[in-house]
DNA sequence: GCTGGCTGCCC
DNA sequence: ATTCTGC
DNA sequence: GCAGAATGGGCAGCCAGC
């Protein structure tokens, strides 16, 4: 198949907005499509085919440079082209076709197939001295088979984002009404094996009997279940039925647990394998385990003297070379909360009071490997006190869950909540911003930050951040933003100081990059405080305070911050 | 041989 | 990770 | 309520370039 047909598919998908649409045409493409180039449609479908197996460990930056050979543009002329078309790709596909000497020739040259996108993705997977340059070349080479539509979305695939308003729900909703199988099969099939081509494969040849085939299996991970978050107590008890179980909420990795005999990995969320990086995990759990095969989730953080470390420096521990050292500097232990699988059993259609019977009788909990602590409970006040305790103990926050609830992997759903603590907001000045991506391409859409120094003579900066404000409120910010320009550099300007947000954060860092030595945590706009100026804003003497007092009670809000 | 830029993957 | 938006 | 888009800090590891 020629890649210019997948392509034409993308742009009419691109063109709707109804779900429904794009759904009706990806049924119709793949309906159309040759059996055995299902799994690789598919995949170039999601976005996957250049993001899954071996890294390329090329990035938007590294396109960029090509992106500036290729078509022969100054940085100047690519940024407006990318801020007029959206993405690199957009940008790419717009001064490619402003070429006519390319459009003369382009007759002359075969057409890429997808073999030809395979063959490529190939050689782009060679690492090592050089391998860069090649790599660039051989892109550029490739760049220059394409039309412009072509190379619009071959530069997305390379980057992971097709932008189109299509993902892998919706493509497994095609997969279901052209195999006219429920789409809750094909998701459950795609998420105890989430290979999503391999899975339309088998509902295409196989139907409904093949897909319930597919059953959690040791040593093949599984998609974990998600959150969503709350701000109440009551509303997680109203949803579950007036009783939870409540959790601490550690601030580590995910991690699934998966044995077949003697046999031992462990899966990161995103399904990394991670078994090398936790030997002492693994032979603790030899130690432990009263079962021959099973799958069990928790979470893992470093543990120093008793206490649970920052989430910065359990991160050491995910590394490929001296792994052995870092162990016994930054100890770990992992939390248990849920099984998947045990024995001969899926026990994922078990509710989670069941699976959790199960988990406290597998295994006898040792220093490194224990239940997560957990109460349940009907009582808000109660809860809150268990809250307060997580805090203390330097978890993050606690997760709320659904005791009538099966397990019902890969979805963010309403079986189990999280909450979080925040910290108290903080006025900052607004300094600088930089354009977006695709639909905010032409708007500054990040905004950096800074704070006043401890004389309240100079500002130093705290980061970046992007997040929080309504479209409406961004327009506005982006409309004061315009007049204070003081300097353009590429896709980013500096403002000058006279704008105030209101900037709310789950914690602060530590922080080697920015100046005030400091960055927020998951940082994001609460509100444009037009009626500050910046001599209201505060200083670093509160961030460095917010910082070394953090973990106590005082400093956080809860919930949604309240409204001065 | 070292450093800084870049990527990928955790959250 | 968080947040907003449109179906 | 779901799905999609747009975006954050920091760590390790690798490669380019000096």
């Amino acid at each position: 198949m020629r890649f210019s047909a997948i392509c034409e598919i993308f742009e009419q998908i691109a063109s709707t907005s109804s779900t429904n649409q794009k759904v009706a045409i990806v049924t119709q493409f793949l309906r159309q499509t040759p059996i055995d180039e299902i799994p690789l449609v598919i995949q170039i479908l999601t976005g996957t085919l250049f993001s899954q197996g071996a890294p390329l460990n090329i990035g938007y930056i590294i396109l960029w440079k090509i992106a500036r050979q290729v078509v022969g543009a100054s940085e100047n002329q690519l940024e407006q082209a990318r801020q007029a078309h959206g993405d690199l790709g957009g940008a790419m596909a717009a001064l490619f076709s402003q070429r006519k000497t390319r459009q003369a020739t382009l007759f002359m040259v075969d057409p890429p197939s997808l073999n030809d996108l395979v063959n490529l993705y190939q050689r782009l997977t060679i690492t090592g001295s050089r391998s860069t340059t090649r790599k660039k070349q051989w892109i550029a080479a490739f760049l220059d088979r394409l039309t412009a539509v072509e190379v619009k979305y071959f530069v997305r695939l390379l980057l992971g984002w097709l932008n189109i308003g299509l993902q892998t729900p919706l493509v497994l909703r095609a997969i279901a009404e052209l195999t006219n199988v429920p789409e809750e099969s094909v998701r459950r099939a795609v998420l105890k094996h989430p290979e999503v081509g391999e899975i339309a494969r088998i509902a295409m040849t196989e139907g409904l009997n093949g897909l319930a085939r597919i059953q959690i299996r040791p040593l093949i991970p599984v998609l974990p279940m998600l959150a969503m978050q709350t701000d109440t107590f009551e509303e997680a008890l109203r949803d579950f039925g007036g009783t939870v179980a409540a959790e601490y909420k550690y601030d580590g990795i995910r991690l699934q647990l998966h044995q077949d005999g003697d046999r031992i990995e462990v899966f990161s969320r995103r399904l990394t394998q991670l078994t090398n990086q936790f030997p002492d995990l693994i032979a603790s759990w030899k130690d432990i385990t009263r079962e021959k095969r099973c799958v069990v989730e928790g979470e893992v953080v470093g543990m120093l003297g008793g206490k649970i470390t920052p989430f910065q420096v359990f991160m050491r521990r995910i590394r490929t070379y001296e792994i052995e050292a870092t162990a016994s500097d930054v100890p770990v232990s992992l939390f248990l909360f849920d099984v998947l699988f045990v024995g001969d059993e899926d026990v994922t259609r078990l509710t989670y009071r069941e699976r959790y019977a199960i988990l406290e009788r597998m295994f006898k909990p040792s220093e490194h490997i224990r239940l997560a602590t957990r109460i349940v409970s009907n009582d808000v006040k109660e809860l809150q006190n268990f809250f307060e305790q997580a805090i203390t103990a330097e978890c993050e926050g606690i997760m709320l869950k659904d005791l009538k609830a099966d397990y019902m992997p890969g979805t963010r759903g309403t079986r189990m909540l999280k909450y979080k603590k925040t910290l108290e907001t903080l006025d900052l000045i607004l300094v600088g911003a930089e354009y977006g991506e695709g639909r905010k391409s032409a708007l500054f859409s990040r905004f950096f930050f800074a704070a006043w120094d401890e004389t309240r003579t100079k500002f130093t900066t705290l980061g970046k951040v992007s997040t929080g404000l309504t479209d409406d409120d961004n327009q506005v910010l982006n409309d004061q933003i315009r007049p204070l320009i003081v300097q353009e550099e590429g896709r980013r300007v500096t403002v000058a100081p006279q704008l105030v947000c209101e900037v709310l954060a789950d914690e602060i860092l530590e922080s080697p990059r920015f100046e005030a030595g400091y960055a927020l945590r998951f940082a994001r706009i609460v509100r444009i405080r037009e009626d500050l100026s910046i001599d209201d804003a505060d200083d670093i003497g509160k961030v460095k305070n917010l910082f070394t007092t953090q973990r106590s009670r005082k400093n956080y809000a809860q919930g949604k911050h309240e409204q001065e």
